[in-house]
DNA sequence: TAAATTATGTTAAATTGCTTGACAGAAGGA
DNA sequence: TCCTTCTGTCAAGCAATTTAACATAATTTA
């Protein structure tokens, strides 16, 4: 019974069930028979059967072999994944990930690349040009088969723009009309969205969260956001800066962030606190296989987490605190949302349990026991692709439903 | 272009329109023409005029006058208020509230009475059963009339259940079926809600929140929980506690709180805590009217809030204290959230300004500018009628959608 | 091996909700 | 008074669904 969008009355009325049969084709693992259909969506065999021929004379569906105990063996469907292509942007501070994907969403081809975000837009979305000609080279799908484009950024995005607003990592971003430059240069449609939201769809359609209706994406990285799905949409928000997480007050009176506050999240938690933190332990005589980089000032997270996999007791001590504090975070939301489950995803999540442990802990001690004791919190299946899986997701979107409503 | 409620897709996809032309007119004050409707839902005059004969048979829908420049005037529809009853309840720790009310959601009798909610559920619920009693007969509404009775309450509803799961202000209701044992005993359908959750609903019906797709309703009382209006609907997230902020910890380190924990939000601003924080500051030596309350064990936030009414500076300075918690606590739910408004309800909201003013510099302070700049901070326009309100528009939505769907 | 059983998928007629396009009704202004 | 402007209604047609009968494909049983 259960759907997996809900859909914009507005936008989608006009085909609904159509929108809705495509869907629980695309978002269902190995498909779906026509008779599933009528049971999930409430409608007769019949009324499947005749949208399904649509589907079929459209080509975006096709059958394939099934198993059934007893009785007529029903006949499976299937996005048809020759239809087309789609390609995926992950804008991060420091690369930028391109997927090159068809109509199914299984990856064809990926292409990461070293950039400088702060090096303005213009000069990004131009490399990001660059790469889809790349991809498209490499693979031999010709430009034109790539319908749409669908883009994660590190900020928050306004509402229905395809604009950062005063992004705190993305200096020379605010207000720059990404979707238009974009699409102009490429010629196609293209959908921005924040990468923890992106992360959460990615995780959602085809990672840890599938078939969660209310589950919330943590990217803890330099920055820390969260990506939300509730009732099996993406939560924006008013003005599109939903999730935001990253400085919310942890502690009153803790130290100076970024942003002109004390005791955010990201100021206790994230990237850069993770490496002062190990810079002020050394300096206060820890001992560690971090000393071994010189100047101490230059260690990064990434030093961190890497000596913390390495087995230095330091740095796991720093990482695990930094996870008392997400969870603190976390254990917070939770009160609020009430998700079914939380994926931690992001660069320190590659950590995996040793963050996870404490955060666990401190979420299961910090919320509220209706809210705790049924919900999961695990680290991100895709790993660092959720967000570019997510950035295919919404590209399909745009494209699959508009040709319904054609 | 708006929608009032984007609908369940399983349980409204039957006569989609209908329900949101039905909606529009419950929720456009004045009334709403047909041409209106038409406009609003992107339907064509004839679909309106079709649906609205059918509505008129089933007399949930009247005509009266109405006024337009130049050309024909529009004839304005609105909901048939001699169509039925129905009775919000608001059961809270100390008082129960109990509303008869048309299908216009206009109120006809209200019923208020003290009780003490750790009675235990049967006796509450008798109570109210014998309230019920009371409003039909002093109205002359017979109770054959009352369709249907909405309650809300002050714990975390089970999504879907009609129960409360472990509630830490109803000591006895766990897990009891409030909706089965009401609904027995009157012969009619219940909903049961959380009262914050009701809260919103009434303010986004008929008080401050009118037309908001995205509000928060904060309840402060002894207890402080919210309701969360997200794209035009309740969000209740997985198991039913979304919005649960009053055990959101706003210092790690901070005082005990009665759930164990250390520095939760209620702990720092709730009733208790403003009543103890009193106590605290007269032992110190403070000035205040409130000395004259002997033994000063026995001053309760009933009494701080009256006395920072009457101008004492003591009591005006612990309400303001109270409310820059309370601001960072919703600073942080602006930051996930990303609301469009803030309303600020319960007992202690009473206060007004007071409380008000060090709430919206705390929110600004510590939120993202793209959340907190577009942001309305806002009291109560129903007062301690808000969520009773809300109860009336939820039991107005089950028997108005239900016979719609007939 | 054939017949019975069970289940899926298809078809045609009827129904429903909506659009199209023409027209009727109700107000104000030239 | 007629014209203009706008709201509301009507009848024909269309598209999406349901109903109910039938066709098809597999397994089980006789």
């Amino acid at each position: 019974m259960s759907n997996f969008f809900r859909y914009d009355s507005r936008q989608y009325a006009k085909n609904f069930n159509k929108h809705a049969i495509i869907d629980l084709i695309r978002f269902t693992p190995n498909g779906i028979s026509r008779i599933e259909l009528a049971r999930e969506l409430g409608l007769t065999r019949a009324a499947i059967t005749a949208t399904i021929n649509d589907l079929q004379a459209a080509d975006l569906v096709r059958e394939v072999k099934g198993k059934h105990p007893n009785g007529r063996k029903p006949i499976v469907l299937e996005i048809n994944p020759k239809h087309g292509y789609v390609v995926g942007v992950d804008i991060g501070a420091t690369h930028v990930t391109t997927l090159l994907a068809n109509y199914s969403a299984q990856v064809i081809d990926e292409f990461e690349k070293g950039i400088d975000i702060s090096a303005g837009p213009e000069n990004i979305l131009d490399q990001v040009f660059e790469m889809v000609g790349v991809l498209s080279a490499r693979s031999g799908v010709t430009l034109d088969k790539i319908q749409a484009i669908g883009v994660g950024v590190p900020g928050p995005v306004i509402t229905g723009s395809g604009m950062v607003s005063d992004p705190p990592i993305m200096p020379g971003w605010s207000h720059f009309p990404i979707d238009q430059y974009l699409g102009t240069k490429l010629n196609k449609p293209v959908n921005v969205a924040n990468d923890a939201e992106m992360g959460a769809v990615g995780e959602w359609a085809y990672g840890a969260g599938r078939g969660e209706r209310n589950l919330a994406y943590i990217k803890v990285g330099r920055g820390i956001g969260a990506g939300l799905l509730m009732d099996g949409q993406i939560y924006h928000g008013a003005t599109g800066s939903a999730g935001e997480i990253g400085h919310i007050t942890i502690e009153e009176n803790g130290p100076m962030c970024s942003c002109g506050n004390r005791g955010c999240l990201e100021a206790m938690a994230g990237g850069n606190a993770v490496a002062m933190n190990a810079v002020n332990k050394l300096r206060q005589g820890g001992r560690s296989s971090l000393s071994s980089i010189k100047p101490i000032e230059s260690i990064t997270s990434r030093n961190v987490i890497d000596e913390a996999f390495r087995g230095d007791l330091l740095s796991q001590q720093i990482m695990i605190e930094a996870g008392y504090h997400l969870g603190t975070a976390i254990a917070g939301m939770v009160n609020m949302f009430n998700p079914g489950m939380v994926i931690i995803g992001g660069n320190m999540a590659r950590i995996g349990d040793l963050m996870l442990e404490p955060i666990r802990k401190t979420v299961q001690e910090r919320s509220l026991r209706l809210a705790s004791s049924n919900l999961r919190i695990a680290t991100a299946l895709l790993g660092k692709r959720s967000s570019g899986m997510g950035a295919i997701v919404e590209a399909l979107n745009m494209v699959i439903h508009q040709q319904i409503n054609a």
